[in-house]
DNA sequence: GATGAATGAGGATTCATTCAT
DNA sequence: TATGAATGAATCCTCATTCAT
């Protein structure tokens, strides 16, 4: 009964049009659509952010975007596939924004620059997209769940590779410190990622110079937290 | 269009009671009274720990608790009192179970004993009482939120004493350390609770040896965070 | 998501109520229930019978009883819930107003009176019930359909027997008739059916003498049609 | 509420067209719309026949048509107006094909040959055309009905005149039979037509040798119940 | 107090129809 | 003409809340 899938057809190969004649390029109509999609998900992005996803209503998105409420529907099947997209997009970019936070030429930094180095895109990403937080955590839809799973996955394996480079077991020992197991330094990732998470609420809720204290914050704690497991990469 | 107000005062102070004399029926009725609320209570406490406050319908709170939905409203005016009631009392539950953790004794002890201390009354209490988790966070109600904003504010306000206690002025600065504004405490207050939040959240979702494993990792959390910020007490 | 079933409790044990004294019988409730119920399946009769399922809303449903949209949604979890239960109650009616129509010993009367013995409590049953019709035709609705096919089979079994047992193979040959295989028999008792359906399309969009005239028109079609197939009954 | 109105009058006269010289585009524009039509008339019948004419949406049929339903509406002002279109050529290919069936030679053949030579075309255009099936039968819309009752009272208007042929007053009463009145005429011909009509639905659903034999008993029917009121014409 | 029926506004979704391009 | 976006009323259904008994 449902028709589901994006429109988007984004088939603009122009000479196809049956019964055209040549040079009439029947374009164009996509992109009011394309725009109204990004309008769409504009209004539902502040929505979800304003009230979260359970209770965001269609019609106050189609209200917000300035549109009909079946205007909404000719571009999404439901409200689910609307959090679904915008999770999608919100998620391709916080791919791209961490992508360049785990660059291996930072892991040869001290700790200190490498906290800045990873973090400072992730808090930035966050602070410019605030529906990505809303839609994350207690969206309850499974598509955007089984996304964000990948997503926290992905960040978690990142954040084991960084902590494995740092605590290489050969220079683990000489102040006796043990080489940690890889169930441990899941759990510290886990902890890791906790500590941001928990502190990007507090940096989101607060603003100008109180959120710079809680980033410091935030660095602060997860430095003190690492740098006794981490083995200080000598001076080059 | 919301509600609010709190609800039955609870105010069993006896004496009111007009025909009392020895066990007499009039005390009947209220125990009944009090029974049901229990009821209601522990029905919306199973309820909102599966489906969350907002999902969760005053009609399968009365269905949980065996009564019908006129019940229901004999003893609350509307949901959201529900739910402040019911965080009341486990906010009353968790002050009973924290109280010791508070207790000035503690404030002498080195950190690690500390933290122990105050922390694994904390857990116990929430791995008991996983209710006071789903009705905390997320629920979005004012109503709740005020009430869960207390009770964070007073936590709040109970660690920001125990670490003034501990960051004395007089104190501070044998090694150099400048005494932190009541400001920096109020944020380091904040991240500490945010981090005990977080870690709540893997040692709820996680059990057995595990669970163990969380729960030591906070503590270490913890225990770096704040250790470079303590005035270690003098053995006595 | 669905709550589904309905209600209809009907648990009169009186005494199992909780914390009730002696004889307080606690029912009532149920009858204005039941009231409600059948007061909606009359008023879903009458809005089937005149725009058909698909295009009878439950709105107007309930306008028609007199109720808000609620409360029939109180008691029928949704508008398929209501056309099963009322296809239910009618196809009860009429297996038991067929159930009279098929008695043995109409077998040995002569064909018109055995014509006159099935058909006259179907039509009259059709007559009276004429929801009947509305919902078994084109409903759509799976839960009927499979009952009204078990209906129609029913029907055609029994069909099948009355011509088996007219046209007994060994008294079959005296005018040099052959005995009809079992495949024919079906053939003719789904036509005698459709013979049936269309004629009570007639007579149901009749009435009086019209009505008459097509009800004895039925039963020259079928007497025409199955009286040479008939071995007739030698007079007792 | 209702619109209705008759569609496209078709009124091609040629002549209208002003700058109409031999071969001129001008031509082309009409018969692209009537391809057009066309095109939208079939995926009409697809949609109808698959999902019924309520259930039909003018969405999905534009998109079976494969043009974009402000096209459809170009052509028809609304969903009725398809229909009725539809069954108005469905209609026109019907007495094109029934044509034959009612020539008045036919008249004089002995009964099995008229039922044959009238039967045989209608049966063969059913096959050939569900849709009209479709159309024909349950669509409520006044404008389909309106078309429908046009076409059943014309082939109504039919066969009585057929019966009234073969069942001549003056030759009516050798074996004593009465001349049946204009109104028992036309209830015989309601009687013939809804006995097609339910034949045809079993033929419609069966196929193969089971087809045949439900068309066979299609005859044998209307012999039988015919057969009793027609004047045998004299051999010439 | 308790019950279960009653309410009705509100939410998601559909679809015939219109409009700008 | 053709397109696809836009509309909005109408549909089914839910649920917090109230009421009669």
């Amino acid at each position: 009964m449902r028709e589901s899938s994006r429109t988007k057809s984004t088939d603009k190969a122009g000479e196809s049009t049956p019964e055209a004649a040549a040079g009439t390029p029947p374009r164009r109509r996509q992109a009011r659509g394309e725009r109204r999609i990004a309008q769409l998900l504009a209004a539902a992005a502040g929505v979800f952010c304003r009230t979260g996803y359970a209770a965001a209503s269609t019609n106050a998105i189609a209200r917000e975007a300035g549109v009909s409420p079946g205007t909404l529907y000719q571009f999404f099947p439901n409200k689910e596939a609307i959090a679904v997209e915008l999770g999608g997009q919100l998620l391709h970019r916080a791919h791209e924004a961490h992508g360049q936070a785990f660059l291996p030429e930072n892991l040869d930094r001290p700790l200190p620059e490498l906290l800045d180095a990873v973090l400072d895109p992730v808090i930035a990403f966050n602070c410019e997209n605030p529906a990505f937080w809303a839609l994350m955590h207690g969206s309850g839809v499974p598509g955007i769940t089984q996304e964000h799973d990948e997503l926290h996955t992905g960040m978690l394996t990142r954040v084991e590779e960084v902590l494995r480079a740092c605590v290489t077991p050969e220079t683990a020992t000489p102040a006796g410190k043990a080489a940690p197991t890889t169930a441990e330094l899941t759990h510290v990732a886990h902890m890791v990622l906790g500590i941001v998470k928990t502190s990007l609420e507090l940096i989101l809720a607060s603003e100008g110079a109180e959120r710079d204290a809680y980033v410091a914050e935030l660095k602060t704690v997860l430095l003190r937290y690492l740098d006794p497991m981490i083995t200080t990469p000598p001076p080059r």
